[in-house]
DNA sequence: CTGTTAGCGCATTCAC
DNA sequence: GTGAATGCGCTAACAG
C-alpha cells in the first residue's frame, strides 16, 4: 500500500497521476489496469472493468510514466545523437528526418551538441548514462571519425561520417554517385569539352566526387581539364575567369558546390558569356540560398533520407539484427534546373 | 539482496554495471558507495574507503543509472523541445545554443519535430509522458502560437514565437530595435532620401521592423517611402529596379531581408548603379550564404543566444522561479559591412 | 478473472 | 562510521 506519506523526502509539489490513482478511480487492481492499456486484458479484464479502467484513465488525464517503465523493462526507447550539424545551416535535415522516423517507432531523440573529438567521448558518456537505446554519431559534412571507448556499448551509427578503420556502420551520401551524376548531366545533354573545379583534396568528398566525375568521362571515352579549385565564391569567380579567358574555353563546368557555380556563374556575366547558352554549369549541394535563385542544376544532398536510413538502420540494431560494419550510400537527388542547355 | 536471479523476466543480453557492483567491488555497502560518489561523504565514510570506491567505479566503468536516479528525484533533468526549426536552413542556431547552456546544467534536449498545431499537442504530451521538467516550443520563424491544454503542466517557454494571448513567457529576436538599427545605419551615415521595402504583412516581424525604421526615422525628423515587397530576391529585384529608374532616386534602402537586399543589388547592377558608391543597401537575417557573399550591411538574428537564454528561463523556472508572461527581447547584432557608405 | 508481490537502480533515512 | 529498509511508478508472474 502507498496510503503512507512519502519518508522524509520534499513532497512533490504536484502530485502526477499514476496507475494507482486510475485503479482506484476505476475500482480494479494496478494490474487491471496496466493489463487493459496495454492491450493485453481481452480474455482477462471483463468488458466492464476495462470500460472503466479507459473511463477513469482518460477523465484523469492518466499519462503512463515512461520513465518508471524505462527503468523496469532496461529499454528507454531513447536514441542518442551526438552532432554538429545544428550549428551549420545545413544538416538540420538528418536530424529532422532521424526525429521523424524515430517518433514513428515511438523513439524519441536525446541531442547532444558536441565539437571535437574529446567532447565527443563525454557526450557518448552523458548519453549511456541516460540509458539510451543506440547512438547516431553526426560531426557534420562527410568527416572522418573514429569511434573510441565508450561507442560500441550500444548499437551506434555514423551519419554523415566515415570510419577510417571500417569497423563501424555508416550511413552517407553517394558521393561517387554524386559526382556522376553531376558530370553525366552534362554528358547527357552532348557536351565532351567539360572542366571540373574540384574542393579541396583534405575533403572526403572532394576525392568521391572526383572518382564519380572520371567514371562518367570514362563512359564516353573522354577525358576532362580537373582543375583544383576550393569551396567558395570567390574560387569559382577566379577559376571560372581563368577558364573563360584562355584558350580552349570548355562548353560545361562541372563545379565543386553551389557556391563555386556562382562564383563560375558571375564570372561568365563578367566576361559576356550566356549562361547556358554559351556555358552550361553544374553544381552540387543544392544550397537553399543560391541554387534555385540561380537557376542552377546541381546535385542535392540527401540530409533528411539519411537521417531515417539511420534510425532504420539503428531501430533494427536495437532489436537484435546485425549491424554491418561499412557505408550504406544514400542516392544524392539530381536537381535539374535552367543552367544547362544541350548542344 | 539481489542474489537471487531475475524472476521470469528475459535475462539482460549484457547487464550494466550498477552501484551494487561497485560496493562489492570495494568491499562496502551501496549507500557507501552512493555518498561517495555524491560527495557527501566527508566526515562520514574513511578516506580509505573513500578511495577504494573511486577506483572501482572507475575500475568498473560505472556510470549511475540516470533513469533510475530520475524515477526517484521524480526530476529527468530533461528539457523538451518541440520545434519545426530544425527542417529549414536556420534556426539550429536555437538548438545549439539550448543544448549547450543546458548541458552546462547537467540538462538534456528532448527533441520532436512537429508542424501544425495538432501534432504539436501530442508531441508536448509524449515529451510529458516522458516526465520532462520543462518545455521549450520553437515552431520557428517568429510565428504565434496559442498554448493548449497540456503545456502549462509544467514551465514551459514559446522560443522564437508569441503568445497572442500574452500569457505565455516568449524568447523572441527585438524585431523593432532590429528595424531601428537598420535605419540607424543609413541615417548615421548621412542618408535622409531612404525607402523601405518591407516583407509580407502577414508575418509578426514585419510589423515590428516597420515600427522600429519609422521610430528612427522619427529621431531625425525625416519621413521616407515605405514599400510593401515582399521576401524574396525577385521582389527585391522588380522593387529595387523601380525604384532606381523613378524620379527621385533613394540614396539608400532599407531590405526586408537579405534577399531581398541581393535582389536590389542586383538591379542596381543592372542599372548600372554602384554599391555602395551611389546607393547605400542594408539587409536583415544575416543570412549566412548570402550577405558576407555581398558584402552586406546587414541585422542579424541572435538564433543562438535565443537558445541560451530559452533555457536560462527554463531552469530558473524549474527551481522554482516564478516566469513572468510577456516577451523577453534579444538584441538583434547589427552586422557592419560595406554595403553602405557616408555621404 | 483479480489482487498481491517483487524488483528495475538509485538515494535516503534510521537503526546498529 | 556502516548496512538494511524504503519507495519512486511500472509490469509480469503468481497465488487467490
Amino acid at each position: 500500500m502507498r496510503t503512507t506519506p512519502g519518508t522524509g523526502r520534499a513532497a512533490p509539489t504536484n502530485r502526477r497521476i499514476t496507475s494507482y490513482d486510475v485503479a482506484r478511480a476505476a475500482g480494479v487492481s494496478r494490474s487491471a489496469v496496466s493489463l487493459v492499456l496495454n492491450g493485453r486484458a481481452d480474455g482477462v479484464i471483463s468488458a466492464e472493468n476495462q470500460h472503466a479502467v479507459r473511463a477513469a484513465a482518460k477523465r484523469l488525464g492518466y499519462r503512463p510514466n515512461r520513465v518508471a517503465r524505462s527503468l523496469r523493462d532496461r529499454r528507454t526507447h531513447l536514441l542518442g545523437v551526438v552532432t554538429d550539424v545544428t550549428s551549420g545551416p545545413y544538416g538540420g535535415g538528418m536530424i529532422t528526418g532521424a526525429t521523424i522516423r524515430a517518433a514513428e517507432s515511438d523513439h524519441l531523440l536525446l541531442v547532444m551538441d558536441a565539437r571535437g573529438r574529446q567532447q565527443d567521448e563525454e557526450a557518448i558518456g552523458a548519453l549511456l548514462a541516460r540509458q539510451v537505446d543506440g547512438l547516431i554519431i553526426a560531426p557534420g559534412s562527410l568527416c572522418e571519425w573514429r569511434p573510441g571507448e565508450a561507442f560500441g556499448q550500444v548499437p551506434g551509427i555514423l551519419l554523415d561520417a566515415t570510419d577510417p578503420d571500417g569497423r563501424a556502420t555508416c550511413v552517407v551520401s553517394d558521393e561517387v554517385g554524386g559526382g556522376h551524376a553531376a558530370t553525366r548531366l552534362l554528358l547527357d545533354a552532348g557536351h565532351r569539352d567539360i572542366a571540373l573545379l574540384t574542393g579541396l583534396p583534405a575533403q572526403v568528398a572532394t576525392g568521391r566526387r572526383l572518382a564519380g566525375h572520371e567514371l562518367a568521362m570514362s563512359e564516353v571515352g573522354g577525358a576532362c581539364r580537373v582543375i583544383t579549385c576550393g569551396w567558395d565564391i570567390d574560387d569559382g569567380l577566379r577559376e571560372g575567369a581563368r577558364l573563360l579567358d584562355g584558350p580552349d574555353r570548355p562548353t560545361g563546368i562541372v563545379c565543386a558546390n553551389d557556391r563555386v557555380a556562382a562564383g563560375v556563374m558571375l564570372a561568365a556575366a563578367r566576361a559576356g558569356v550566356d549562361v547556358p547558352g554559351e556555358l552550361s554549369v553544374v553544381g552540387y549541394d543544392d544550397d537553399p540560398s543560391i541554387a534555385a535563385q540561380l537557376d542552377l542544376s546541381t546535385i542535392g544532398l540527401p540530409h533528411r533520407a539519411m537521417g531515417e536510413r539511420a534510425v532504420e538502420l539503428l531501430l533494427a540494431a536495437i532489436a537484435g539484427q546485425r549491424l554491418e560494419p561499412g557505408e550504406l550510400l544514400v542516392p544524392a537527388p539530381v536537381v535539374e534546373r535552367g543552367s544547362v542547355r544541350a548542344r
